[in-house]
DNA sequence: GTGAAAGCGCTAACAA
DNA sequence: TTGTTAGCGCTTTCAC
């Protein structure tokens, strides 16, 4: 080690680890040549086994680790590629992250995962990182950006929008979205709902495919004259209010579809404590079958969306376009299913009872 | 742009972006050497104004955005901090993750986010992975590392454990799980309740800890020679078993004290498939007061942790250990609080009823 | 204030 | 099969 004792001096008031072996000292070791040291770490076939084994060993005994951003720098690729999921704290994205990260670790390449925390601003933000950590490809897991953004971006990098509507101008991966409200609504007609409300999940482009979905199936179903959508949210907290205003009307609706389970969670809630018997007095139906919604106390009827595989998709598809440079747009959409739970019946015959 | 065009072409064939403006790209394009882009790029404050702006501009045209991998080569620091998380499904996790981003963007730092998905093996992957990125400390949110391989990573890296109990010879930021657990016991004590019965998180330090708090509270309150643990698990699926077994006994106990909102959750479920009513026939306390406890309909009481600054002090922690160089052991623990819900109450007098 | 020049640790021709 | 060499894009002395 004694050739290494400069460089450890002339770092002593540096606080960050400058000491690591780099190939050149696992080079002088093992008795060869720097190149040599960097086609065994990078198993190349054409090295003899005993130089092979001799800068192996020496590799270890001097616990050398490659040095990724030198490397990334020289071989101007980083095999990596950029997830950026809209918030952690939700488990449905979190499934999705997932399935992409299994997909990528399975063909060589790393995932750097940023999170945007709802909030558009830091999405930017991280966008620019990517750009300059030099990510191959990107996927944006439940997205807010416009389509104006996510126009420019498409031209830098190749990306994918999963989980976040159909309605970009980039690739997409996701659940059919419009049928799978149309499954909930026309589950909710077959039993016999006419008056089934929405409670709508804001300005992203997953809660317009569902408004979309529950409008065209409210149509198909014969319903058109009914077609009520209330202003909801996507977290639980945003329901409260719609419920209030649906409640407030002379004869309420005698079903409802909400843009996702925190919403449905939430609208139990509130019909909970307005004294409104689920299902008996109102049918509720949830969307992405999160494991919430899985919950005994809540059992809730909703609409599945097959995350793992929405994420493997994801990363098949950015993959791709990195391997064979195109930039096609392509639309992957998967099928939702109806899981029915407790929440749903037929409708109540007489007006609204309540129990409170 | 005649100056690029034979780097552009040669890179003709490649499929990655090569064709990146570089620094030189800028100076050329000012007027300026290198240095000088440098030196705006990093606000130095000894540029002239003129200078200054000519490259901004230059920069702007050409979209020209500093490569990260050749920054942190020549700086020999990356100013990131690795953030290995358990497993992104668990929201209580998330929130976490949210903290110690938000407190190391505000000391501009980088996270790079890595994701255990429930394995060891991949979180030892995960530890590679982060040291040849060179990470300047490490946050293991929710580890499953054993106090041996968290003793050979301190050496190497500044390193903090958070929420994974307090056992480690490493620093660590958590909840006084122990302080938590005995609340809990002590909440139901004062309720009346004399056999309480532990369904345990497995062999995770945090288990462990809650466990010990679970018997020392029962001493406590004198109630020593009711102690029962039963395996849980940290998963809602892993309830049903002890829950079977619980209920098995000729007397079952009164109360339970469950590992976690999600063990509680599947305990719920089961004690309801038996026909056991809760609170009336059995009270049931949960552990991280996560959103789904505050579902109305669970309602759960539990004991909350502080999330988000247990983040924000571990990135705090790291931070410092990074910047004075020093790697003394911390051992940061905040204090649960009981959220008491609809859950628990006082115990059933008599034999075990069931509705069904 | 600005520029020249020497690396950072690694890869990838090209020779040998 | 192995070594030599020239970068990758950036930072950072050190002169001027």
């Amino acid at each position: 080690m004694v050739y290494r004792a400069e460089r450890a001096m002339s770092s002593a008031t540096a606080t960050v680890a400058v000491n690591r072996p780099t190939m050149q000292d696992v080079a002088l070791r093992a008795g060869v040549s720097r190149a040599l040291v960097s086609l065994v770490m990078n198993k190349s076939p054409r090295v003899s086994d005993q130089k092979r084994r001799a800068v192996l060993r020496a590799a270890a005994e001097l616990g050398y680790r490659p040095n990724l951003p030198a490397r990334q720098l020289a071989r101007r690729r980083t095999h990596t590629i950029g997830v950026l999921v809209d918030n952690l704290r939700n488990p449905f994205f979190g499934e999705v992250v997932d399935g992409i990260e299994a997909e990528a670790a399975d063909n060589d390449y790393s995932v750097l995962i940023l999170n945007g925390r709802r909030e558009a601003q830091r999405e930017i933000e991280a966008v620019e990182t990517f750009l300059q950590a030099g990510v191959e490809a990107i996927a944006l897991v439940g997205t807010r950006f416009s389509a104006d953004e996510l126009d420019r971006l498409r031209v830098t990098t190749p990306c994918v929008v999963v989980a976040g509507g159909a309605s970009y101008s980039v690739s997409t991966v996701g659940t059919d979205d419009r049928l799978g409200a149309e499954l909930a609504v026309q589950h909710l007609a077959a039993l016999g709902h006419s008056r089934i409300s929405h409670l709508d999940g804001g300005r992203s482009a997953t809660a317009e495919q569902r408004s979309r979905g529950y409008r065209s199936g409210m149509k198909l179903a014969g319903l058109e004259q009914f077609i009520d959508v209330r202003g909801g949210g996507d977290q639980e907290a945003d329901a409260a209010e719609a419920i209030d205003e649906l409640l407030a009307v002379s004869d309420p609706p005698t079903a409802i579809f909400a843009f996702n389970d925190l919403l449905a969670a939430g609208a139990l809630n509130r019909l909970d404590e307005a004294g409104v018997p689920v299902p008996s007095a109102m049918s509720l139906v949830g969307f992405d079958n999160t494991f919430i919604s899985a919950l005994r106390h809540l059992s809730l009827t909703t609409i599945n969306q097959p995350t793992l595989a929405m994420g493997r998709l994801a990363a098949t598809t950015l993959l791709a376009q990195v391997s064979d440079g195109s930039r096609e747009l392509q639309r992957h959409t998967l099928q939702p299913e109806i899981v029915v739970r407790s929440t749903t019946c037929p409708p109540r015959t007489g007006p609204l009872t309540r129990t409170r």
